[in-house]
DNA sequence: ATAGATGCAAAGGGTTTGCACTTGA
DNA sequence: TCAAGTGCAAACCCTTTGCATCTAT
């Protein structure tokens, strides 16, 4: 009942690197074009495999804005949500949470989690 | 500045009668098995065509999941959120709302809007 | 040595588009 | 009549998979 072996190799430890220097959840694309600036040759079912494999050992996890690919951000991180700019289109985590959302649903429904996604325009674009 | 015509046709027609037909959200291989019954040889390509048009005239309404392809609702509704279903994955409107959306992100970042998505188990599945 | 990882190209889903044909106004 | 709508197939985008090769261990 053991799982997959993981190795190290120069990409993955590439792609982790990444993520470990953004503070903010990247889309498979913006994730490919960082990681080729030091992983020469990089192929996208590469990083399509690393990040299923990242999900798997719960070191990512996704991030998914709704009608939009998902993009990934480091696991562990506790319950938060995100907001989307709708002038850059990135994704910004938000801390603290909402209240009362179980009584929003009728009687017999059980609800076990939820996702809050805010749009607007982030500080930087605003400015 | 006019927009398009809108012909009433058959496959429009029944179309729009699913939807009035429905009360939660559809997805659109829902509305394809639906519609078929009535009207033979109906096209994928159609009913994409269709939806995009109705979304155009505000006559639908997407309803994204985070991750899922798009749903659709009749439109005018008001404010309301969406739960689905962990067992079924159909997605239920869920009036009401939360508070305090706003306070959840930083200075400098301006909230115009927000999506709440419920997860759990339906009425019909927990019974 | 050998199982896991990589790169490429092909294949998969879901959605859109080009085109010739049909149909509503 | 004739532009809008339809059906089909091809094209697209994003993601996964098959396969030969490479590489950690």
């Amino acid at each position: 009942m053991s799982v997959a072996a993981n190795r190290k190799t120069r990409q993955r430890d590439a792609l982790r690197a990444v993520f470990e220097q953004s503070d903010r959840p990247l889309s498979v694309q913006e994730l490919f074009d960082r990681a080729s600036k030091t992983i020469d040759g990089l192929g996208m079912a590469t990083v399509y495999r690393a990040i299923n494999a990242l999900v798997e050992e719960d070191w990512l996890e996704p991030v998914d804005i709704p009608g939009e690919p998902s993009r990934y951000e480091r696991a562990g991180k506790g319950h938060h949500h995100h907001f989307q700019c709708r002038s850059c289109e990135r994704v910004y985590d938000v801390g603290g949470c909402v209240e009362n959302v179980r009584k929003l649903v009728p009687a017999r429904f059980r609800v076990q989690d939820h996702a809050l996604t805010l749009y607007g325009v982030c500080a930087t674009c605003s400015r």
